[in-house]
DNA sequence: AGATATTGTGGGAAAAAGTGGGTAATTGTG
DNA sequence: CACAATTACCCACTTTTTCCCACAATATCT
């Protein structure tokens, strides 16, 4: 399972090095080749080990195409995904049609996330971050969500 | 059972000592593996021995990707969890990230906590416990909740 | 009490990772 | 076919992390 955070930043040409820590089971599990899509829920990138990327697609296939949501959720999700792979330094180049969309420019995340790793612009993150803790903290509103049923 | 309360101090890199009485526990259980986490609900750290967030991981994974607070429950909690191990004096290293979500500085406060321990700022903890001893022994405040059918 | 082990604390140095940019190769375009 | 733009590969430099050692403080034993 993929976790854990990484404040990364991009060159002028777009690449990111993925943390260390990660590589040695990204040459195991995939050879270093990795898919790059967006993330059709919160403006951010996913990156996934390509075997992973592999069962993704066989469930979207799945999908109906005349259900207007799934349809989307094909189109975009299969669209924009890019096959890359790690250069001699660790380092990926993410695309700039994939950056524009989850505006990422100098300063940027990585998130593990179980199969697949999230990428965001910083202060998106930080933003989301800080919009949720609010209102998870906030003992008046909606007592927690998710996390009321979860002992952790 | 983890229990206990330790005031422990971090040096110019961000190591803590976790106390001695727990090492040997935690060298048998999960071979010095430990993951670090942030506590959305009070600004303090979790820190799990590797065989309990593995199962916290599994109750992440079941939650659904298009409810909005799980999503963001799920990207938080895996997103910040790091991995850590037990250095031959038997210290792990704090992250600066989750450092600074936790104001934890120089002086700190380890308390066992079933399963994990909590890390507190050293300060923040102290007001939070007077904060909280206040209100529960105020019969006119805030009710007790689930307290109230608690025989302690 | 003194000596000895154990734990806590700090810091230096080597190694690894992150970062940036130049150049060559490849691709796409007119 | 030539040109421009993009991408891959390589090298050099900076920063961070990791590993190791030394000393101080505390507890333990005789």
């Amino acid at each position: 399972m993929l976790r854990g955070f990484s404040s990364v930043s991009l060159d002028s040409k777009g690449r990111v090095a993925i943390p260390s820590r990660y590589r040695d089971r990204l040459m195991v599990d995939a050879g270093g080749c990795l898919v790059q899509t967006l993330n059709p829920l919160d403006r951010s990138l996913w990156l996934y080990p390509l075997p992973d990327w592999e069962h993704i697609e066989e469930k979207l296939a799945g999908l109906s195409d005349f259900d207007r949501q799934s349809r989307r959720a094909k189109q975009m999700m299969r669209g924009y995904a890019t096959d890359c792979q790690l250069d001699t330094h660790g380092r990926i180049l993410v695309p700039a049609e994939l950056r524009e969309y989850a505006h990422i420019e100098r300063q940027a995340v990585i998130l593990g996330q179980g199969n697949k790793f999230e990428i965001w612009n910083k202060t998106s993150w930080e933003e989301q971050r800080e919009n949720w803790l609010s209102q998870v903290g906030d003992e008046q509103g909606e007592p927690a969500g998710a996390l009321q049923s979860l002992s952790l």
